[in-house]
DNA sequence: AAGATTTCGGAACATTTGTTCCTAAAACAG
DNA sequence: CTGTTTTAGGAACAAATGTTCCGAAATCTT
C-alpha cells in the first residue's frame, strides 16, 4: 500500500459528466477538466484514462444515475398518467435550472456523436431501449389496474411518449418558450382517453 | 474590376452547408473545410469571414434552402395528412440516406450550440416559429376544406406535431430502429381524428 | 500591351489541443 | 525510521487548431 488518492473517484466522475453534460463533447477541453474537476491532469489521465474514455464513464454513470432514477419511476408507477407527468416535469426542471440548460445528456450525445461514434452510439441506443421497455410495462400494468383503455397497444404508446420526451429536451435544451412544454404534453397526454 | 472567383459562392456554401450538418460545428476543422470545399484556406477567408461566421450562413442557408421547401410543403398543402406523411418521409429518409445519418441541421445545431451561442439560438427559434406558424394555418385552413375535426385546436396541433418531428430528427441521426418511426407516426396522425 | 485590382496557394503564425513524463511528496508496512 | 509504492503537480511534448500574410497569377479596363 502506498499514498492514498486526495479525491472521491465518485465525485469526480460526477463533476465530469455534468461538464460534458452542459458543454458537450468536443466543446469541453483537457484544460476546463482539470480546473473543474479540482485535480491534476496526471491524477486525471492515470485514474479515468483518455478524455473519450472519461467521456463514456460520464455517459454511463448519467444513464445508471439520472436516467436510473426516471426508469424507477416508471417500474414501480401506479398511476401511469402520474408518472408521466413526473417525468416531463423533471425534463422542463432543466430548463429554468441554470444559465446555460443541459438538456438531457443522453440526447446531446446522440445528437453530437452517435452518427460518428460507434460506443456512443451503442449506448445511446441501450439506454433508449430500456426506457422503452420499463415504459410498455408500465401500460401493460396501467390497462389492468387503472381504468385505461387506449386505442394503440403498449408497445406503440411506449415509444410515442419516448419520441415526445426527446423532442421536448431538444426544446428544453434550445431554451424555447416553455409555455409551449405544457400544450404539447396535454395533447400527448389525451392518447391516453382512448 | 479584376481576377474573378474561380468557385461558385452558392455551391460552396451547399458544400459548407453539408458538411457542418453532417460532423457538427466544433468536430469540423479549417482543414476539413478547405479540403472538402475546394478552395484555398486564404479564399475561404476572404469570402466567409471566420469559422463560426461561415457557420452561420450555412445554417441559415439551410433554413431558406432545406426547410424553406418543407415550409412551402405546408402552405401549400391541400391534404394535411397528406403533408404530414410527406415530411415525415423527407426526415426518415436521412435515415438510410447515407453511411453516416445527418438528421437535421437546425436540431444538431440546436443541441450542440443553442444554449451557448445567443446567435444560433436566435436562428433556431426563429425557424421554430416559422414552421409552427405555417403549420398552425395549414390545420385551421383543414378545418375549413376537409372533413377534420380533431379535438385540439390548430396552434396546439402545431406545436405537438412540431415536437413529434423533433424528436424524430433526433432518432434518425442516432441510427435507431427505423421501423419505430412508423409507429411513432401512426400514433401522433391518430390525433387528427378526433 | 500596360496598369489596376482581386484571387489564389501555401508558407507562416501563435494558441490550444490531448497526452506523457519526471520528480517530489505522501502514505502505508516492516 | 526505512523502504516501498502510489499519487500529485506541472513542465514538456508533438500535433492540430483557427487565422493571417505575402508573393505570384489571373482577369478586367483602358
Amino acid at each position: 500500500m502506498a499514498r492514498v488518492k486526495a479525491f472521491n473517484e465518485v465525485d469526480v466522475l460526477d463533476k465530469a459528466m455534468l461538464l460534458f453534460w452542459t458543454k458537450g463533447y468536443h466543446a469541453t477541453s483537457a484544460k476546463d477538466l482539470v480546473n473543474d474537476l479540482g485535480l491534476s491532469r496526471s491524477s486525471l489521465y492515470d485514474t479515468f484514462g483518455d478524455k473519450r474514455t472519461l467521456y463514456l464513464k460520464a455517459l454511463q454513470y448519467y444513464e445508471e444515475d439520472v436516467l436510473g432514477n426516471i426508469i424507477s419511476l416508471v417500474t414501480h408507477s401506479d398511476d401511469i398518467r402520474e408518472t408521466l407527468m413526473a417525468i416531463f416535469s423533471i425534463i422542463i426542471k432543466q430548463h429554468t435550472y441554470e444559465q446555460a440548460p443541459r438538456g438531457c445528456f443522453m440526447v446531446n450525445a446522440a445528437v453530437e456523436l452517435a452518427a460518428t461514434d460507434l460506443e456512443v452510439a451503442y449506448i445511446v441506443s441501450k439506454s433508449q431501449r430500456a426506457f422503452e421497455r420499463a415504459l410498455e410495462k408500465a401500460f401493460v400494468k396501467a390497462k389492468d389496474t387503472q381504468k385505461l383503455t387506449p386505442n394503440y397497444d403498449a408497445s406503440y404508446l411506449a415509444k410515442f411518449f419516448t419520441n415526445v420526451m426527446t423532442g421536448l429536451r431538444v426544446q428544453v435544451r434550445a431554451n424555447q418558450n416553455s409555455n409551449d412544454f405544457k400544450e404539447v404534453i396535454n395533447v400527448s397526454l389525451s392518447l391516453l382517453d382512448g
